[in-house]
DNA sequence: TAAATATACTACTATTTTAATAGGATATAA
DNA sequence: TTATATCCTATTAAAATAGTAGTATATTTA
């Protein structure tokens, strides 16, 4: 499982999506409130966002977040990794929190690991190419088709 | 990612089918030492496998664990599931860790689980396809290719 | 039948990770 | 100058995970 901190972050930044073409911020009590994220826990997560520069902030009175990048841009895989949750199931076949197996002698002749590797391959192939933009998409549709099957 | 235990358990098992044809059993202590697992913790994997009728279990001198079922028939998936490793990467679309997401107020109309629903079915795809027998395979596939590379 | 060898079982501890909070410093708008 | 935000560091609380200890029980074998 990804960290709490993750699915805090996606749902952040897609609330800050949905703003993005009239170029608006929100601030975090905003956010926090519309998401139902604890206050302080998304202030940190947000700060570390903005050090890896995926959004930026402005300070003070009626300051806030916004995006730095097009909701096009955003991937899934690129935020979950900037929150420190791993897409692998095991840590030999993650890309950014590898280690070594103890008890593998040649990690490159463990079945498990070969196995584990698809499957982190299918994982990654569908979070990167999902975008913040993708996301309100699927939004949309859903709410669509509860809308007709409700008729 | 999935804990220690799932990784463990599949280790074990792994080996223990590499010994069914012969019908024969293998200890602990053989086990823990050959794949390098702890001992005692071994112990407690094993035993929870057994009351799950994973395993079944020999007490006394010469006794030992063994298999109840083909190699063929014991899925990677229900390895995973019944050491309590989670598939899913959020806990709106576990199978065996759902958890209702606070925030959510339809889950059926949120992009996110949408996503992620196709993220677990694409890892499940694998895994429950894999069986302790096609490891193995696996494994003798990848060493006859390295064989091969090293002429 | 005694010694050796294994599993069965319960309880416990230690470590790490994650989630969340506290509180003051700093910047900006009205 | 007051109100409203972000910035930043430190700390705490809770939960999950990994691993250990020790004793009871069963079975083989010499």
């Amino acid at each position: 499982m990804i960290p709490k901190r993750s699915k805090y972050a996606i749902k952040a930044l897609t609330a800050l999506a949905k703003v993005y073409r009239d170029k608006q911020h929100l601030s975090i009590a905003t956010i926090a409130e519309q998401e139902k994220i604890p206050r302080k826990f998304l202030e940190a997560i947000l700060l570390q966002l903005r050090n890896e520069g995926m959004v930026n902030s402005k300070m003070g009175a009626s300051g806030g977040y916004y995006l730095v990048k097009h909701p096009d841009e955003i991937m899934l895989s690129a935020i979950i990794r900037s929150t420190g949750g791993p897409i692998a199931l095991i840590p030999c076949v993650s890309l950014n929190f590898y280690e070594e197996c103890v008890e593998c002698p040649h990690e490159e002749l463990c079945g498990l690991h070969e196995v584990m590797l698809e499957v982190r391959e299918a994982s990654i192939h569908i979070l990167s190419k999902t975008s913040l933009a993708d996301l309100i998409l699927r939004e949309k549709k859903l709410f669509r088709k509860s809308e007709n099957s409700r008729k």
